[in-house]
DNA sequence: CAGAATTAGTATGTACACGAACAATCGGAC
DNA sequence: GTCCGATTGTTCGTGTACATACTAATTCTG
């Protein structure tokens, strides 16, 4: 007997790889969660999770060269570039050349993109709680305990 | 004195959010570590992690509709739409028109797609535990726990 | 100081991720 | 049996994410 047909109950299978046991798979679910809750709470209104942390950033280092900031915010140089070209456009970051190091540009929050980070710092810390809200004060500290030492 | 000037010391703030301290962004970074590895592990030879995870569930249970295959793989019709139509593409997938139903059409692995899995098998193993390996054996049950929960 | 190695930023191509809108089809209420 | 709501799959638009490749500018090294 055994082959072709899928004999197997629940989530198993023929040998003990099952999906939803992996952490990428639940690595991936948990993110899509968490960017899930930060959407809604934030509006459509913008600021995705990734801008928020450009801005945040920014917003506590007062001025950075692009990449300096990806490196902060753990995007790679192609990545902060479409991120901070959007924030420009939008008004929230200006850029202006590096007299000392021509090949850089230096970025600052303008007026609008300083107020927005005030006026969100209150939203963004209600996201983490929200996403935390299934695991009790003790799991939380665990949780977080654990992923920062995956990173 | 305070204002316009970043006076803060390491990665604080005015207030006392921390961008490295939030379940979003750290479970961001986690996300991405764990696609880095699978990638890696795998080879440019591709299966990405969300194809693997719809050949896998497609071996384990045999045929599928689009969209039940995305919804156990937790992608929204969109996403996995652009999965599968490359699958089919690299003949690793087959999809047939369902005759009960034709708005469906039925999904399954083709000989190919089954040899794929069933040669990545462990190497998907390996994936896991590579992405666990910062932690103890106790710490990654600790850690699957609480992901699960946060599902 | 000249050449080599690095770094800053851009562009291109592939691949998720999701909201929104849509056509075709199915299922049930009546 | 017909209309109505739900479901299937597609397309479009926006936004990460990263490899690769390229230019320009800087720094390191001999």
């Amino acid at each position: 007997m055994a082959a072709a047909k899928p004999l197997s109950k629940s989530p198993g299978s023929k040998n003990g790889y099952v999906l939803e046991e992996q952490v990428g798979h639940l690595l991936r679910r948990a993110h899509q969660r968490a960017t899930s809750i930060f959407l809604s709470e934030f509006g459509n209104g913008h600021p995705t999770p990734t801008q928020w942390a450009a801005l945040v950033k920014l917003g506590d280092h007062g001025a950075l060269s692009q990449n300096h900031l990806g490196r902060m915010t753990a995007m790679d140089p192609a990545t902060i570039q479409g991120v901070i070209r959007r924030l420009v456009e939008r008004r929230l970051i200006a850029r202006r050349a590096d007299r000392a190091d021509r090949r850089r540009s230096v970025l600052t929050l303008t007026p609008a993109g300083r107020d927005l980070v005030a006026a969100h710092r209150a939203a963004a810390a209600r996201i983490s709680d929200a996403t935390l809200e299934p695991l009790t004060a003790r799991q939380r500290a665990q949780f977080l305990d654990l992923l920062r030492r995956l990173g």
